[in-house]
RNA sequence: GGCCAGGUGGCAGAGUGGUCAUGCAGCGGCCUGCAAAGCCGUGUACGCCGGUUCGAUUCCGACCCUGGCCUCCA
């Protein structure tokens, strides 16, 4: 099966083929840990994690290195700091944690390597060096400042020439830099703020250069695939196509680059200085994370996506169904199958995964119409393993309709459905009833089956209607 | 202003040069004591205007609109 991505250095949707087959690599710009992100910044770790689960399918998992950085050393952080009163390193500790223990809930699995941009600073000092040795750089009142004219092929990734972006420059463009457009490798620390100690004195790594210098370290010279959100296209990955680039001897940097459209949210790019963000954090304790996961593969990655209670409703009625398939068929015996190929299919093809999603509602289709007892449990096999491999399907289906203890005791709701059973076998469908609408106010509603009464939690505003 | 995406049925959201997305909601029916769940059935969708074509939602051009980037940003 072949994997197509769409790359955005050609703008074209293409074959994907490794360098090497049996080292694969892949780098995603991961987060700046001041703080706990948004939902937003969740839409890159799960879709590009689905991508290194299907590129760990198709190659082995043992030849694929995909590295996702942590940057923790940045002016946000030190702000955060000399806000909170907290030191800056037990700050981007508790985030980074925060931020790995919420990707785990979200079913993101763990990358091969997570770098910290702190523990590169000889690496990135190193670039910043060879940089100036080959005449890409220059070294200016304490800042090391990449010289963009020294490199042709600038703004070719975002698509905009340098004549351009000197005219429109809205930049502040300071005295020490010979062209407004060039960009900060190193700059200077003050004695209060996180520095190390380098030959231009001592100071601090720009934000881009982590990058370059952290996925040459543990991925090499040129890697395969370099993902992130499109809004970091420029400057971000310009600037690190430039750096990577020329500290390279004019290597090619990253093979294929991926990007992620925004997740909105009224209609706008949900981000902290528009004030329109909902943390992840506090979503994952309000919904279940599968929820949220499948709300971030509803669209397909390059497309925008909107977030509100309305299409999150929708999505949970879904999941509703999915699950309403698995409980009807709790008694069919069935592990979750090898992904199937129809999922596989759909997600080769630049990751599409609202293909995908729609596959899950027909192998349920399929599981609830078999009728034969190895069809069936082959179709309940095959729909389980679709969403194993989505990350999705796999908790108790009774769990997932109960939820989880908000207040309404559970022995409490058996003792009166059995209280129920006895009514209506006597036929007495007004005490049956009252029972019914008890329930109800409570957010309980019931479900007569063959085998008794059942009973699932809805959601408060459900109840009126 | 420049660069880049995108505009699909009530909503969400794929896809395609000429019979089907899919889900949610709605409507009719079956089932049910009544419901719920499930099942069956159900909708002249492709921003606007031209062009190419036997035929365009799909290709080309113009236009309108929306969003992103151009400054930290997933």
């Amino acid at each position: 099966m072949q994997l197509r991505l769409h790359n955005s250095r050609t703008r074209r949707v293409e074959d994907f083929a490794p360098a090497d087959p049996r080292r694969v690599t892949m780098y995603l710009c991961g987060p700046t840990v001041y703080n706990y992100v948004h939902i937003g910044n969740a839409r890159g770790p799960v879709v590009f994690g689905l991508l290194v689960r299907l590129l760990r399918q198709i190659y082995g998992a043992a030849h694929i290195v995909y590295a996702r950085n942590v940057t923790d050393v940045d002016d946000k952080i030190n702000t955060a700091a000399t806000e909170s009163g907290v030191a800056i390193d037990v700050i981007t500790r508790r985030y980074a944690a925060a931020y790995d223990e919420d990707m785990g809930k979200l079913g993101v699995d763990a990358p091969d390597v997570v770098p910290y941009a702190t523990a590169h600073i000889p690496q990135i000092i190193a670039m910043c060096e060879t940089l100036i040795a080959r005449g890409h750089a220059y070294a200016a009142q304490g800042h090391v400042l990449f010289d963009v004219s020294s490199y042709a092929d600038y703004g070719q990734l975002s698509g905009r020439s340098t004549d351009e972006m000197i005219a429109g420059a809205r930049i502040d463009v300071a005295p020490y830099k010979k062209n407004p457009a060039d960009f900060v490798l190193w700059k200077p620390s003050t004695p209060d703020l996180p520095g190390w100690d380098s030959p231009w004195g001592r100071g601090r790594p720009g934000w881009h250069i982590e990058c370059s210098a952290m996925s040459a370290a543990h991925l090499g010279e040129t890697i395969d695939i370099h993902a992130g959100g499109n809004d970091l296209i420029f400057p971000h990955h310009e600037n690190e196509v430039a750096q990577s680039t020329c500290a390279h001897g004019g290597k090619l940097f990253a093979r294929f680059w991926l990007h992620n459209g925004m997740l909105t949210f009224g209609g706008r790019k949900m981000s902290k200085s528009l004030g329109n963000t909902l943390q992840l954090h506090e979503l994952l304790q309000q919904h279940p994370p599968e929820l949220l996961r499948y709300m971030l593969l509803k669209a397909h990655y390059r497309q925008p996506l909107d977030w509100s209670d309305a299409t999150l409703e929708q999505a949970r009625r879904t999941l509703d169904g999915l699950y309403g398939t698995l409980r009807d068929l709790a008694d069919v015996a069935a592990d979750p199958g090898p992904a199937p190929d129809g999922l596989l299919a759909a997600l080769t093809d630049d990751l599409n995964t609202p293909e995908a999603l729609a596959m899950l509602a027909r192998l349920a289709d399929e599981t609830r119409k078999s009728t034969n007892p190895q069809d069936k449990k082959a179709a309940k096999a095959a729909l389980l393993g679709a969403g194993k491999f989505l990350g999705l399907l796999q908790n108790d289906p009774e769990a997932w309709f109960k939820g989880a203890s908000d207040g309404v005791d559970a022995a409490w709701i058996e003792g009166l459905l059995a209280e129920r059973a006895e009514a209506r076998k006597r036929r007495d469908f007004a005490a049956s009833d009252r029972i019914r609408d008890t329930l109800a106010a409570k957010g309980i509603v019931i479900e007569d089956g063959p085998q008794g009464a059942r009973w699932k939690r809805i959601r408060a505003d459900e109840c009126a209607a």
